[in-house]
DNA sequence: GAGTGGTCTAGACCACTGA
DNA sequence: CAGTGGTCTAGACCACTCG
C-alpha cells in the first residue's frame, strides 16, 4: 500500500492533506489554528497530551510502538519519528528490548541533573544539603511575574545550602506556586532521598521539563557571605532559573549564589 | 527486496552482519577496533571525512540524497538518517527544495553564534570589536596541554575587546595554535565583516564545531578594569571557552571577562 | 517541470531483554 | 521463546525552489 494516496480505511489522504485526521481519535475538531502539520507532530502532540494528563507516569512504560501504531492509525514508522524527538526532548527515554518510559528524575543516578557544578579537581564528590528555610508568602512582584502568577497569590519560598566535603557552595533561594505545593514542608524536603525534582513529581505530579538560565557575577552581600564562608563582596556567580514545565509553563524560580572559588559552571556549545 | 538478507549485488547481510561492509568504498579495513556499527553510522562517519577532508567546502551544497545513497550503495534512507544526525549536530544544514549544504560560521544572521551574551533589556543592539594585540610567542604550559600542543610550539594570542552601545563589556584572550594560523594579523582581524570564525574557516580551513565552556565568578585585576572602565575588584564573569573542531581536536582556547552588570549569560537546561 | 528534501507506509531482519 | 526497540529497504506522494 502506499502511503498518502490510501484507498483503505478511514484516513483520505494521509499526511499533509487532512489537518483535522478522523483516524486521530479523541483529537478534537474545534482547534482554530488551521495547523498544517505533519502525521507524526500531529500523534507527538497526542503522546504529550497523555503524557500531561498523567495517562502514563513518570518512570512506567508507555504502550509499544506497535500498540500506538494501531490506537492511532498509522504506521509503525510515523510513532516511532514521534517517540524519536520526544527522547531527544527528555520526555521519554527508550530502552532496547524493554520498552519505551517516561522520563523522570526520581530515578536518577546521579543527584543533580540540571546543577551545572562541577569540582575544579573533576572528582565528583556528594552533596550535602541543609534546608534552612520554608515558608509561604504572598508572592513579591517581580517573582509572580516570572511565575505568571497574580500578584498576591501564595508561594512557597525555600531556602537552601549545599556542601560539597563539608563546605558550602551553593545558597539557593526557590520560590514554587503555592496553589501547586500545597503541604510542602522543610520536612518533606530533608526526608526526602534523591532529587529535589524527584519529589515534585512523586508528591505533587509537577514535571519539570526544561529551564532557561541567567548568569552573572555578583558581590556577596553579608547574608551570603556568612551563609557560605565568605568575606562580604567576595564574587559570587548568581544563577537564575526558571524552570518550565509541559507547554512551557512556568513552575520554578530559582535564584542560586555559587562560590567558584574551587568549582564551576561547565558548559557545552554548539 | 527485504533489508538485510539482500540478494542483490556486492553487500552481503547489510546492516549488523559487515563491519566492513564491502560497498563502503574507500573505508579502509585496517580498523583495528571491532566496530559493531550500524550502515547509517559507517555513512556518517564518511561524510565527516569528505567534511574534514574539505570535499565539499563550507556553505557549498552537499550531493543529493539519492546521489549519495548510489555512491555507498545503500538506501536513501540510509543516507537520510546519517545526515538527519549530521544537521542536528550542525555540521550541516537542510533546506528544502535545495539541498544539503556544509554549515557555515561565515553567513551567519547574528554575528556570533556562540557568545551567550543578552542585554538585560532584551535589545538586539550591535557590538563593535577592538583589537588590542595580536602576537605569536611560545605557548605557556597550560595553554599547551589544553590546546594539545608540544611545550615550546607558537601560538598565536590575540587581544580584545568588545562593546555594546560604546561601553566595553567583553575582554576577550584568545590562543590558536601557530601552526594552523599562520599570517593572521590584527589587520586582517580588524578588516574582516563578520564572525570571527568565519574567518578561521575562509581563510584558514578550521572549522569551529562545537565548544566547551567553564564559568566563574572572579575580581577584576587592574588591568581588567581598566579596559572595561570598572574598580579593580568589581565582580566579573570568567568564561574558559575550548572550541573543537572536527573528531573532537582542540583549536583555540579563550578566556573572556564579562561585565555583567547590564548584559547577562544566558543558557538553556534541558 | 525537474530536482530537492520531507513524510508515510509496509515489511523484513537484527539486537536486546526477561520470563 | 515472545516481545520490544533498532536498522534497513523500496516505493509512493507531498512541499518547496528555481529556471
Amino acid at each position: 500500500m502506499d502511503a498518502a494516496g490510501s484507498l483503505c480505511c478511514n484516513r483520505p489522504m494521509a499526511a499533509h492533506a487532512s489537518p483535522s485526521n478522523p483516524a486521530l481519535a479523541g483529537r478534537p475538531a474545534d482547534t482554530d489554528a488551521p495547523a498544517f502539520s505533519p502525521l507524526y507532530q500531529q500523534i507527538k502532540a497526542l503522546i504529550v497530551r497523555s503524557l500531561q494528563g498523567a495517562e502514563w507516569k513518570p518512570g512506567e512504560a508507555i504502550p509499544s510502538e506497535m500498540e500506538l501504531a494501531a490506537r492511532f492509525k498509522v504506521s509503525q514508522g510515523t510513532v516511532r519519528k514521534a517517540i524519536d524527538e520526544l527522547s531527544t526532548e527528555n520526555l521519554l527515554v527508550r530502552r532496547q528490548g524493554k520498552g519505551t518510559f517516561v522520563a523522570t528524575h526520581a530515578e536518577q543516578k546521579v543527584q543533580f541533573r540540571f546543577l551545572r557544578l562541577a569540582a575544579d579537581d573533576g572528582e565528583p564528590a556528594e552533596a550535602q544539603r541543609r534546608f534552612i528555610d520554608c515558608r509561604r508568602l504572598r508572592a513579591p512582584s517581580d517573582i509572580a511575574r516570572a511565575l505568571n502568577l497574580k500578584s498576591g497569590d501564595t508561594v512557597v519560598q525555600v531556602r537552601r545550602v549545599l556542601s560539597f566535603r563539608a563546605s558550602p557552595v551553593v545558597l539557593d533561594d526557590i520560590w514554587l506556586p503555592g496553589q501547586l505545593f500545597k503541604g510542602l514542608t522543610a520536612e518533606k524536603l530533608s526526608e526526602y532521598r534523591g532529587p529535589m525534582y524527584g519529589l515534585f513529581e512523586t508528591d505533587f505530579g509537577v514535571r519539570m521539563i526544561r529551564a532557561e538560565e541567567k548568569i552573572r557575577a555578583v558581590a556577596a552581600d553579608a547574608v551570603a557571605a556568612q551563609l557560605l564562608g565568605l568575606a562580604p563582596g567576595a564574587p559570587l556567580l548568581s544563577v537564575e532559573r526558571l524552570s518550565l514545565t509541559y507547554h512551557d509553563r512556568p513552575v520554578e524560580l530559582r535564584r542560586g549564589l555559587y562560590n567558584t572559588t574551587s568549582h564551576h559552571y561547565r558548559n557545552e556549545l554548539s
